[in-house]
DNA sequence: GCAAAAGTGTTAGCTATACACCCATGA
DNA sequence: TCATGGGTGTATAGCTAACACTTTTGC
């Protein structure tokens, strides 16, 4: 067979930026690594991109693994490419984000890996240029969320208007006004109230709300902004 | 040295989308292949990840191979992975957009390529999946461009309103109005009015502008709407 | 003097924001 | 009955979009 002979070939790795919303706080899976250079130390979750997957089977693959989830929300996000972001030999890395119900989570079922959800501001130190990933896709979820209703995809598929507006009050960490928030949203048409209660937080309960399968579908195309236009993020593309 | 064994190593691609416009026309640059496979055929201008180069350098390095020019607008876009994307082995493609000043593209000095300019809307059969990357940057462009100003990266230094006005309508295919364009545009103060006329294009003249460089390097930050928002294309990450 | 492109203001409808009180309930 | 969180309406300011005529000048 024909090659391109001369050229260099590398590895290229998978890096998965798993999100997840507790209710208050943003937090972040993470492993331990079972495997040398950086034994034991608090990584992404990745893996080597395999000879017949594309990126995106290979970041399901991965993400499979480590949390049980298919069909997740997940997204390409940028490819890393220091020639030595990992000491042992050059390896690409492309990085996905993910964001996940925290509550569908399930204890991973493979022992390789040591697994974690760390609070957005209280990580541990991340190996080779991990950091760096873990604050693009900060940014780059701000920017998305501010625009596009995507955050949605952190709740379960029953979730309150109190709920969701804690999740952007987290994101952005910022107060937003009740009554805006709640009357921008519902005149988007993407959210169908039910007729239950979440008693769990509160005497009176708040209305459970899920999305509108029809009219969140056009999820990208939408155009929804929750946030003030002062408090608006960056662009990071 | 350690390694990480029993992983495929796989070659890396950067190809460059590089848009121009004409002062009618939006534009790609195409090179015409000069090796195996698809010899002759039309592609994007690539190459391949170098040893000691970023995927940052080797996409400037292919743009000054190809146009002469260096210190252009250039980002990285996506990471294309089908495995059997290139013929001859696999190759994993990471796609950068450029954006540059037309006349300043200098015939190319290296004669390993044919190079030629082609309409948007008249490109010729491209090899691989060229074509689907060139799909996915133009609903980029047109989506960051409808949020911010980055289109300037298209026209010299020194350009009028009604040049700026037609690369809107070109992209997005429509005509806006003169006046409501004008007025957002200059009540954003990134543009500076120069006291010259450019008198090619009409016999009263338009004024020159160039860039305000204090208020445009806030570049992501600004959020400029000159596109209507009924018109507003799709998200695209 | 006329053709061709450049430049300029006003209005009406809409959207975003600021703001405060009543409701339902469990303890 | 009271403490807690959930739910709701209105008024104002600012923004967006629709719209047409005058200016300049080369021919």
């Amino acid at each position: 067979m024909i090659k391109y002979s001369s050229q260099t070939r590398v590895l290229v790795a998978v890096d998965c930026i798993i999100f997840g919303f507790d209710g208050k706080d943003y937090k972040l899976l993470m492993v331990q690594r079972g495997f040398a250079p950086e034994k034991e130390k608090w990584s992404l979750m990745g893996g080597f991109l395999q000879p017949k997957e594309t990126l995106d089977e290979a970041a399901n693959r991965i993400l499979k693994q480590l949390t049980g989830l298919e069909q997740v929300y997940l997204e390409q996000m940028h490819t890393f490419s220091q020639p030595d972001r990992d000491p042992v030999e050059r390896v690409v890395g492309v990085v996905y984000m993910a964001l996940i119900d925290i509550e569908k989570y399930e204890k991973q079922i493979n022992e390789d890996f040591h697994v974690r959800w760390f609070l957005m501001n209280d990580l541990p130190q991340l190996i080779f240029d991990h950091e760096e990933m873990v604050q693009m896709a900060l940014c780059r979820l701000r920017y998305k969320a501010s625009m596009h209703p995507i955050l949605f995809e952190l709740l379960p598929e029953k979730f309150t208007l109190p709920q969701l507006q804690a999740l952007y009050e987290g994101l952005f960490d910022m107060k937003i006004d009740k009554r805006n928030f709640t009357r921008k949203l519902l005149s988007s048409n993407i959210l169908k109230k039910k007729n239950e209660k979440d008693k769990s937080s509160s005497k009176k309960g708040a209305y459970f709300y899920s999305l509108n399968q029809e009219t969140y579908k056009d999820n990208g195309q939408h155009i929804l902004n929750l946030i003030p236009k002062n408090e608006m993020p960056a662009a990071t593309e």
